[in-house]
DNA sequence: CTTCATGTTGACCGACCGGTCATCTATGAA
DNA sequence: TTCATAGATGACCGGTCGGTCAACATGAAG
Protein backbone atom coordinates (compact mmCIF):
# COMPACT_ATOMS: atom_id res chain seq x y z
CA UNK A 1 0.00 0.00 0.00
CA UNK A 2 2.59 2.16 0.81
CA UNK A 3 4.54 1.07 -2.04
CA UNK A 4 1.64 1.63 -4.50
CA UNK A 5 1.28 5.27 -3.24
CA UNK A 6 5.00 5.97 -3.46
CA UNK A 7 5.54 5.25 -6.98
CA UNK A 8 2.15 7.64 -7.94
CA UNK A 9 3.79 10.37 -5.05
CA UNK A 10 7.27 10.41 -6.92
CA UNK A 11 5.91 10.71 -10.09
CA UNK A 12 3.38 13.43 -8.72
CA UNK A 13 6.34 15.33 -7.12
CA UNK A 14 8.73 15.31 -10.32
CA UNK A 15 5.97 16.53 -12.60
CA UNK A 16 5.23 19.50 -9.79
CA UNK A 17 9.25 20.32 -10.32
CA UNK A 18 9.77 20.18 -13.75
CA UNK A 19 6.30 21.52 -14.68
CA UNK A 20 6.89 24.73 -12.35
CA UNK A 21 10.86 25.00 -13.14
CA UNK A 22 10.04 24.65 -17.11
CA UNK A 23 6.47 24.33 -18.60
CA UNK A 24 3.51 22.02 -19.69
CA UNK A 25 4.69 21.30 -22.66
CA UNK A 26 8.12 21.61 -22.64
CA UNK A 27 8.37 18.53 -20.14
CA UNK A 28 8.02 15.17 -21.59
CA UNK A 29 5.95 12.17 -19.43
CA UNK A 30 9.54 10.05 -20.48
CA UNK A 31 11.20 12.71 -18.79
CA UNK A 32 9.30 12.75 -15.94
CA UNK A 33 9.20 8.25 -15.83
CA UNK A 34 13.17 8.77 -16.13
CA UNK A 35 13.50 11.44 -12.91
CA UNK A 36 10.97 9.30 -10.68
CA UNK A 37 12.42 6.08 -11.81
CA UNK A 38 9.00 4.89 -13.17
CA UNK A 39 7.96 2.77 -16.36
CA UNK A 40 6.37 4.72 -18.90
CA UNK A 41 4.00 1.54 -18.52
CA UNK A 42 3.58 2.62 -14.77
CA UNK A 43 2.91 5.95 -14.78
CA UNK A 44 -0.27 5.20 -17.41
CA UNK A 45 -1.28 2.94 -14.95
CA UNK A 46 -1.90 5.76 -12.28
CA UNK A 47 -3.02 8.81 -15.06
CA UNK A 48 -4.53 8.51 -17.47
CA UNK A 49 -3.38 11.08 -19.43
CA UNK A 50 -0.77 14.46 -19.34
CA UNK A 51 -3.74 16.41 -18.72
CA UNK A 52 -4.46 14.33 -15.92
CA UNK A 53 -1.40 13.97 -14.75
CA UNK A 54 -1.77 18.45 -14.74
CA UNK A 55 -4.91 18.68 -12.69
CA UNK A 56 -3.31 16.08 -9.91
CA UNK A 57 -0.34 18.85 -9.98
CA UNK A 58 -2.08 21.63 -9.37
CA UNK A 59 -4.34 19.97 -6.54
CA UNK A 60 -0.66 18.50 -5.09
CA UNK A 61 0.76 21.80 -5.09
CA UNK A 62 -2.71 23.97 -3.86
CA UNK A 63 -3.00 21.51 -0.84
CA UNK A 64 0.89 22.22 0.01
CA UNK A 65 -0.45 26.00 -0.57
CA UNK A 66 -3.15 26.04 1.87
CA UNK A 67 -1.72 24.13 4.27
CA UNK A 68 1.75 25.95 4.07
CA UNK A 69 2.77 29.16 4.07
CA UNK A 70 -0.75 30.80 2.83
CA UNK A 71 -2.09 28.78 5.86
CA UNK A 72 0.31 31.11 8.17
CA UNK A 73 0.07 33.99 6.30
CA UNK A 74 -3.59 34.48 6.23
CA UNK A 75 -3.62 33.27 9.94
CA UNK A 76 -6.56 34.40 11.90
CA UNK A 77 -4.28 35.50 14.79
CA UNK A 78 -2.67 37.91 12.63
CA UNK A 79 -3.54 42.03 12.31
CA UNK A 80 -5.98 41.39 8.93
CA UNK A 81 -3.52 43.70 6.96
CA UNK A 82 -0.20 41.86 8.15
CA UNK A 83 -1.18 39.38 6.47
CA UNK A 84 -0.59 41.03 3.05
CA UNK A 85 3.06 41.46 4.01
CA UNK A 86 3.68 38.22 5.28
CA UNK A 87 2.09 36.70 1.86
CA UNK A 88 4.51 39.07 -0.21
CA UNK A 89 7.91 38.00 2.56
CA UNK A 90 6.58 34.29 1.92
CA UNK A 91 6.50 34.65 -1.75
CA UNK A 92 10.05 36.61 -1.78
CA UNK A 93 11.73 34.07 0.11
CA UNK A 94 10.31 30.96 -1.54
CA UNK A 95 11.30 32.56 -4.89
CA UNK A 96 14.61 33.58 -3.25
CA UNK A 97 15.53 30.21 -1.98
CA UNK A 98 14.82 28.78 -5.56
CA UNK A 99 16.82 31.09 -7.64
CA UNK A 100 19.97 30.39 -4.89
CA UNK A 101 19.54 26.97 -5.49
CA UNK A 102 18.89 26.56 -9.38
CA UNK A 103 20.06 29.67 -10.62
CA UNK A 104 16.48 31.05 -12.03
CA UNK A 105 12.99 31.85 -10.62
CA UNK A 106 10.45 29.59 -11.28
CA UNK A 107 7.46 31.76 -10.95
CA UNK A 108 4.53 30.93 -9.59
CA UNK A 109 2.71 27.34 -10.97
CA UNK A 110 -0.50 28.58 -11.63
CA UNK A 111 0.70 31.70 -13.42
CA UNK A 112 2.70 29.88 -15.89
CA UNK A 113 0.29 27.42 -15.88
CA UNK A 114 -2.79 29.75 -16.21
CA UNK A 115 -0.76 31.80 -19.33
CA UNK A 116 0.68 28.88 -21.08
CA UNK A 117 -2.51 26.72 -21.66
CA UNK A 118 -5.70 28.41 -20.39
CA UNK A 119 -5.97 29.51 -24.31
CA UNK A 120 -5.66 25.53 -25.39
CA UNK A 121 -7.45 23.76 -22.23
CA UNK A 122 -10.30 25.09 -20.68
CA UNK A 123 -10.45 22.22 -18.07
CA UNK A 124 -7.05 22.95 -17.32
CA UNK A 125 -8.19 26.58 -17.52
CA UNK A 126 -11.19 25.99 -14.74
CA UNK A 127 -9.10 24.38 -12.59
CA UNK A 128 -6.90 27.08 -12.33
CA UNK A 129 -9.53 29.48 -12.14
CA UNK A 130 -10.78 27.80 -8.83
CA UNK A 131 -7.31 28.09 -7.56
CA UNK A 132 -7.47 31.78 -8.21
CA UNK A 133 -10.94 32.10 -6.54
CA UNK A 134 -10.24 30.45 -3.66
CA UNK A 135 -6.59 32.70 -3.21
CA UNK A 136 -8.85 35.61 -3.73
CA UNK A 137 -11.20 34.88 -1.04
CA UNK A 138 -8.27 35.06 1.77
CA UNK A 139 -7.52 38.54 0.92
CA UNK A 140 -11.36 39.32 0.58
CA UNK A 141 -11.56 37.84 4.20
CA UNK A 142 -8.71 39.62 5.61
CA UNK A 143 -10.02 43.50 4.02
CA UNK A 144 -13.18 42.69 5.59
CA UNK A 145 -11.63 41.96 8.65
CA UNK A 146 -9.54 44.90 8.08
CA UNK A 147 -12.38 47.40 7.42
CA UNK A 148 -14.47 45.72 10.61
CA UNK A 149 -11.37 46.57 12.50
CA UNK A 150 -11.74 50.42 11.41
CA UNK A 151 -8.13 49.77 10.21
CA UNK A 152 -8.91 50.84 6.02
CA UNK A 153 -12.28 52.52 5.18
CA UNK A 154 -14.43 50.51 3.43
CA UNK A 155 -14.19 49.92 -0.04
CA UNK A 156 -15.02 47.20 -2.27
CA UNK A 157 -13.24 44.62 -0.94
CA UNK A 158 -14.29 41.84 -3.21
CA UNK A 159 -12.86 43.71 -6.29
CA UNK A 160 -9.57 44.58 -4.15
CA UNK A 161 -9.18 41.63 -3.10
CA UNK A 162 -8.91 40.23 -6.83
CA UNK A 163 -6.83 43.42 -7.47
CA UNK A 164 -4.29 42.54 -4.82
CA UNK A 165 -3.91 38.64 -6.25
CA UNK A 166 -3.10 40.31 -9.80
CA UNK A 167 -0.87 42.20 -8.23
CA UNK A 168 0.75 39.71 -6.51
CA UNK A 169 0.76 37.60 -10.25
CA UNK A 170 1.86 40.71 -11.87
CA UNK A 171 4.85 41.02 -9.37
CA UNK A 172 5.71 37.40 -9.60
CA UNK A 173 6.05 37.69 -13.43
CA UNK A 174 7.87 41.13 -13.81
CA UNK A 175 10.54 39.36 -11.03
CA UNK A 176 10.85 35.83 -13.36
CA UNK A 177 11.60 38.12 -16.23
CA UNK A 178 13.67 40.38 -14.52
CA UNK A 179 14.96 36.86 -12.78
CA UNK A 180 15.49 38.85 -9.62
CA UNK A 181 13.35 37.92 -6.56
CA UNK A 182 14.37 41.78 -5.34
CA UNK A 183 11.37 43.16 -7.60
CA UNK A 184 8.79 41.11 -5.69
CA UNK A 185 10.22 42.63 -2.26
CA UNK A 186 10.60 46.05 -3.98
CA UNK A 187 7.37 46.28 -5.28
CA UNK A 188 5.21 43.85 -3.09
CA UNK A 189 4.41 46.40 0.03
CA UNK A 190 2.40 48.48 -2.64
CA UNK A 191 -0.26 45.85 -2.60
CA UNK A 192 -1.43 47.49 0.83
CA UNK A 193 -1.83 50.92 -1.21
CA UNK A 194 -4.89 49.45 -3.88
CA UNK A 195 -8.14 50.36 -3.36
CA UNK A 196 -11.40 49.96 -5.13
CA UNK A 197 -14.48 52.18 -3.93
CA UNK A 198 -17.77 50.73 -3.83
CA UNK A 199 -19.74 51.50 -6.71
CA UNK A 200 -22.62 54.42 -6.04
CA UNK A 201 -25.35 52.34 -4.86
CA UNK A 202 -27.42 55.17 -7.40
CA UNK B 1 11.77 43.72 -53.35
CA UNK B 2 8.53 43.71 -52.30
CA UNK B 3 8.13 40.12 -52.80
CA UNK B 4 10.39 38.68 -50.97
CA UNK B 5 10.39 41.01 -47.67
CA UNK B 6 6.61 39.46 -48.37
CA UNK B 7 7.45 36.12 -47.45
CA UNK B 8 9.00 37.23 -44.22
CA UNK B 9 6.31 39.16 -43.52
CA UNK B 10 3.54 36.68 -43.89
CA UNK B 11 5.37 34.19 -41.75
CA UNK B 12 6.21 37.00 -39.27
CA UNK B 13 2.22 37.66 -38.50
CA UNK B 14 1.18 34.10 -38.88
CA UNK B 15 3.69 33.49 -36.38
CA UNK B 16 2.80 36.41 -34.26
CA UNK B 17 -0.68 35.31 -34.20
CA UNK B 18 -0.41 31.82 -33.27
CA UNK B 19 2.27 32.33 -30.83
CA UNK B 20 -0.34 34.93 -29.24
CA UNK B 21 -3.16 33.03 -29.48
CA UNK B 22 -1.50 29.96 -27.94
CA UNK B 23 1.90 29.66 -26.93
CA UNK B 24 5.82 29.47 -28.12
CA UNK B 25 5.85 25.35 -27.64
CA UNK B 26 2.84 24.96 -29.36
CA UNK B 27 3.15 26.16 -32.36
CA UNK B 28 5.12 24.06 -34.98
CA UNK B 29 6.99 25.93 -37.73
CA UNK B 30 5.22 23.60 -39.93
CA UNK B 31 1.94 24.81 -38.97
CA UNK B 32 2.74 28.71 -39.35
CA UNK B 33 4.68 27.63 -42.82
CA UNK B 34 1.26 25.78 -43.80
CA UNK B 35 -1.00 29.16 -42.59
CA UNK B 36 1.45 31.45 -44.17
CA UNK B 37 1.87 29.57 -47.13
CA UNK B 38 5.19 28.97 -47.30
CA UNK B 39 7.83 25.86 -47.97
CA UNK B 40 9.59 25.10 -44.73
CA UNK B 41 13.13 25.39 -46.83
CA UNK B 42 11.90 29.37 -47.35
CA UNK B 43 11.15 29.60 -43.74
CA UNK B 44 14.99 28.71 -42.86
CA UNK B 45 16.06 30.97 -45.40
CA UNK B 46 15.02 34.06 -43.58
CA UNK B 47 14.78 33.01 -39.99
CA UNK B 48 17.96 30.77 -38.74
CA UNK B 49 15.65 29.02 -36.14
CA UNK B 50 12.79 28.96 -34.24
CA UNK B 51 14.29 31.03 -31.51
CA UNK B 52 15.44 33.89 -33.68
CA UNK B 53 11.68 33.95 -35.16
CA UNK B 54 10.67 34.76 -31.67
CA UNK B 55 13.17 37.29 -31.35
CA UNK B 56 11.75 39.13 -34.30
CA UNK B 57 7.94 38.24 -33.56
CA UNK B 58 8.45 40.39 -30.29
CA UNK B 59 10.42 42.97 -32.12
CA UNK B 60 7.17 43.06 -34.51
CA UNK B 61 4.49 43.34 -31.70
CA UNK B 62 6.79 45.37 -29.43
CA UNK B 63 7.07 48.15 -32.48
CA UNK B 64 3.20 47.70 -33.59
CA UNK B 65 2.57 48.58 -29.76
CA UNK B 66 5.01 51.67 -29.81
CA UNK B 67 3.67 53.14 -33.09
CA UNK B 68 -0.18 51.95 -32.20
CA UNK B 69 -2.05 52.67 -28.82
CA UNK B 70 0.67 52.86 -26.53
CA UNK B 71 1.61 56.01 -28.23
CA UNK B 72 -1.91 57.19 -28.01
CA UNK B 73 -2.14 56.50 -24.53
CA UNK B 74 0.87 58.13 -23.52
CA UNK B 75 0.61 61.24 -25.97
CA UNK B 76 2.58 64.39 -23.96
CA UNK B 77 -0.63 65.72 -24.76
CA UNK B 78 -3.05 63.88 -22.63
CA UNK B 79 -2.80 64.60 -18.44
CA UNK B 80 -0.41 62.11 -17.27
CA UNK B 81 -2.91 60.43 -15.06
CA UNK B 82 -5.44 60.41 -17.74
CA UNK B 83 -2.97 58.13 -19.75
CA UNK B 84 -3.34 55.52 -17.19
CA UNK B 85 -6.81 54.87 -17.33
CA UNK B 86 -6.29 55.01 -21.68
CA UNK B 87 -4.03 52.23 -21.35
CA UNK B 88 -6.43 50.25 -19.18
CA UNK B 89 -8.89 51.20 -21.60
CA UNK B 90 -6.62 50.24 -24.60
CA UNK B 91 -5.71 46.60 -22.62
CA UNK B 92 -10.03 46.07 -22.13
CA UNK B 93 -10.83 46.58 -25.74
CA UNK B 94 -8.28 44.73 -27.01
CA UNK B 95 -8.59 41.47 -25.24
CA UNK B 96 -12.41 42.16 -25.48
CA UNK B 97 -12.26 42.46 -29.09
CA UNK B 98 -10.01 39.53 -29.37
CA UNK B 99 -12.48 37.23 -27.15
CA UNK B 100 -15.67 37.96 -29.43
CA UNK B 101 -13.82 37.33 -32.62
CA UNK B 102 -11.81 33.88 -31.23
CA UNK B 103 -13.70 33.03 -28.38
CA UNK B 104 -10.85 32.95 -26.04
CA UNK B 105 -8.80 35.88 -24.62
CA UNK B 106 -4.94 35.48 -26.11
CA UNK B 107 -3.73 37.86 -22.70
CA UNK B 108 -0.23 40.02 -23.51
CA UNK B 109 2.67 37.89 -25.92
CA UNK B 110 5.08 39.41 -23.78
CA UNK B 111 4.12 38.29 -20.29
CA UNK B 112 3.16 34.66 -21.81
CA UNK B 113 6.14 34.41 -23.61
CA UNK B 114 7.73 35.46 -20.44
CA UNK B 115 6.06 32.86 -18.49
CA UNK B 116 7.02 30.16 -20.71
CA UNK B 117 10.14 30.78 -21.78
CA UNK B 118 12.18 32.87 -19.60
CA UNK B 119 14.04 29.88 -17.23
CA UNK B 120 14.57 28.21 -20.71
CA UNK B 121 15.79 30.67 -22.75
CA UNK B 122 18.17 33.68 -21.85
CA UNK B 123 18.03 35.23 -25.11
CA UNK B 124 14.39 35.63 -25.05
CA UNK B 125 14.25 36.17 -21.17
CA UNK B 126 16.48 39.50 -21.79
CA UNK B 127 14.50 40.52 -24.76
CA UNK B 128 11.07 40.31 -22.71
CA UNK B 129 12.76 42.37 -19.90
CA UNK B 130 13.97 44.89 -22.56
CA UNK B 131 10.05 45.30 -23.45
CA UNK B 132 9.21 45.57 -20.33
CA UNK B 133 11.72 48.30 -18.97
CA UNK B 134 10.53 50.01 -22.15
CA UNK B 135 6.87 49.94 -21.01
CA UNK B 136 8.19 50.60 -17.43
CA UNK B 137 9.74 53.63 -18.75
CA UNK B 138 6.24 55.27 -20.29
CA UNK B 139 4.68 54.76 -16.73
CA UNK B 140 8.02 56.70 -15.31
CA UNK B 141 7.44 59.27 -17.35
CA UNK B 142 3.78 59.66 -16.72
CA UNK B 143 4.22 59.67 -13.11
CA UNK B 144 7.37 62.19 -12.72
CA UNK B 145 4.99 64.69 -14.86
CA UNK B 146 2.36 63.99 -12.20
CA UNK B 147 4.11 64.64 -9.75
CA UNK B 148 5.92 68.05 -11.77
CA UNK B 149 1.94 69.23 -11.99
CA UNK B 150 1.00 68.94 -8.69
CA UNK B 151 -1.59 66.13 -9.08
CA UNK B 152 -0.06 63.45 -7.10
CA UNK B 153 2.65 63.73 -4.03
CA UNK B 154 5.87 63.42 -4.84
CA UNK B 155 6.53 59.76 -4.81
CA UNK B 156 9.05 56.94 -5.91
CA UNK B 157 8.00 57.22 -9.36
CA UNK B 158 10.40 54.42 -10.73
CA UNK B 159 9.33 51.35 -8.45
CA UNK B 160 5.85 53.10 -8.49
CA UNK B 161 5.73 52.66 -12.54
CA UNK B 162 7.32 49.19 -12.18
CA UNK B 163 4.57 48.17 -9.34
CA UNK B 164 1.85 49.65 -12.30
CA UNK B 165 3.45 47.77 -15.28
CA UNK B 166 3.16 44.42 -12.58
CA UNK B 167 -0.60 45.30 -12.01
CA UNK B 168 -1.11 45.65 -15.67
CA UNK B 169 0.19 41.91 -16.40
CA UNK B 170 -1.35 40.31 -13.37
CA UNK B 171 -5.05 41.52 -14.28
CA UNK B 172 -4.77 40.39 -17.81
CA UNK B 173 -3.34 37.23 -16.42
CA UNK B 174 -6.42 37.14 -14.26
CA UNK B 175 -8.99 38.31 -17.21
CA UNK B 176 -6.79 35.16 -19.22
CA UNK B 177 -7.44 32.48 -16.65
CA UNK B 178 -11.12 33.81 -15.87
CA UNK B 179 -11.44 34.16 -20.07
CA UNK B 180 -13.17 37.28 -18.89
CA UNK B 181 -12.09 40.57 -20.38
CA UNK B 182 -14.29 42.67 -18.07
CA UNK B 183 -11.76 41.81 -15.50
CA UNK B 184 -9.59 44.31 -16.74
CA UNK B 185 -12.49 46.97 -16.81
CA UNK B 186 -13.54 46.16 -13.70
CA UNK B 187 -9.80 46.01 -11.62
CA UNK B 188 -7.84 48.34 -14.24
CA UNK B 189 -8.64 51.48 -12.44
CA UNK B 190 -6.92 50.48 -9.25
CA UNK B 191 -3.75 50.85 -10.85
CA UNK B 192 -4.09 54.61 -10.03
CA UNK B 193 -3.87 53.87 -6.11
CA UNK B 194 -0.55 52.23 -6.53
CA UNK B 195 1.84 54.05 -4.53
CA UNK B 196 5.40 53.01 -3.14
CA UNK B 197 6.72 55.95 -1.44
CA UNK B 198 10.44 57.40 -1.49
CA UNK B 199 12.48 55.32 0.53
CA UNK B 200 13.85 57.46 3.80
CA UNK B 201 17.16 59.34 2.83
CA UNK B 202 18.59 58.59 6.20
C1' DC C 1 25.77 34.45 -72.58
C1' DT C 2 27.72 33.86 -68.09
C1' DT C 3 27.88 34.67 -63.29
C1' DC C 4 26.15 35.40 -58.97
C1' DA C 5 22.90 36.46 -55.27
C1' DT C 6 18.40 35.86 -53.62
C1' DG C 7 14.67 32.87 -52.95
C1' DT C 8 11.93 28.55 -53.52
C1' DT C 9 10.92 23.74 -53.41
C1' DG C 10 9.99 19.35 -51.11
C1' DA C 11 12.15 15.30 -49.75
C1' DC C 12 14.60 13.90 -45.93
C1' DC C 13 16.85 13.40 -41.02
C1' DG C 14 17.15 11.60 -36.22
C1' DA C 15 14.91 12.51 -32.09
C1' DC C 16 11.13 12.82 -29.52
C1' DC C 17 6.08 13.19 -28.63
C1' DG C 18 1.79 11.17 -25.99
C1' DG C 19 -0.08 6.91 -25.64
C1' DT C 20 -0.88 1.51 -26.07
C1' DC C 21 -0.35 -3.15 -25.00
C1' DA C 22 0.79 -7.97 -24.07
C1' DT C 23 3.28 -10.01 -20.65
C1' DC C 24 5.07 -10.77 -16.28
C1' DT C 25 5.31 -10.49 -10.98
C1' DA C 26 3.89 -9.87 -6.25
C1' DT C 27 0.38 -10.06 -2.86
C1' DG C 28 -3.38 -11.45 -0.25
C1' DA C 29 -7.96 -13.56 0.25
C1' DA C 30 -10.72 -17.82 -0.21
C1' DT D 1 -3.38 -24.23 -3.64
C1' DT D 2 -5.89 -21.52 -6.47
C1' DC D 3 -7.30 -17.29 -8.30
C1' DA D 4 -8.02 -12.44 -8.83
C1' DT D 5 -6.15 -8.09 -8.62
C1' DA D 6 -2.72 -4.25 -8.64
C1' DG D 7 1.22 -2.94 -10.34
C1' DA D 8 5.67 -3.17 -13.22
C1' DT D 9 7.97 -3.88 -17.55
C1' DG D 10 9.68 -2.38 -21.99
C1' DA D 11 8.85 -2.90 -26.74
C1' DC D 12 6.09 -0.65 -29.87
C1' DC D 13 2.83 2.80 -32.49
C1' DG D 14 1.89 6.71 -35.74
C1' DG D 15 2.78 11.26 -35.79
C1' DT D 16 5.26 15.49 -35.09
C1' DC D 17 9.26 18.09 -33.73
C1' DG D 18 13.12 21.53 -35.23
C1' DG D 19 16.23 21.54 -38.69
C1' DT D 20 19.02 20.24 -43.24
C1' DC D 21 19.99 19.99 -47.97
C1' DA D 22 20.67 19.57 -52.91
C1' DA D 23 18.32 21.05 -56.83
C1' DC D 24 16.10 24.61 -59.15
C1' DA D 25 13.93 29.36 -60.54
C1' DT D 26 14.58 34.23 -61.19
C1' DG D 27 16.55 38.47 -62.33
C1' DA D 28 20.10 41.91 -62.44
C1' DA D 29 25.11 42.99 -63.36
C1' DG D 30 29.26 42.00 -66.04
Amino acid sequence: MNVEHDTRTRILSTARELFHGRSYADVGIKEICDLAKVQKGSFYHFFPSKQDLALAVIDDMADDWAHGFVAEAFDQNLPPLERLDYMIDAAYYWQKAAKDIEGRMPGCLFGNLALEISTRDDVLRAKLNAVFDKASRRFHEALDQAVELGEIPPLDSEATAAAMLAFLEGIILLAKTRNNPEVIRDLGPAIKTLRIELAHPN
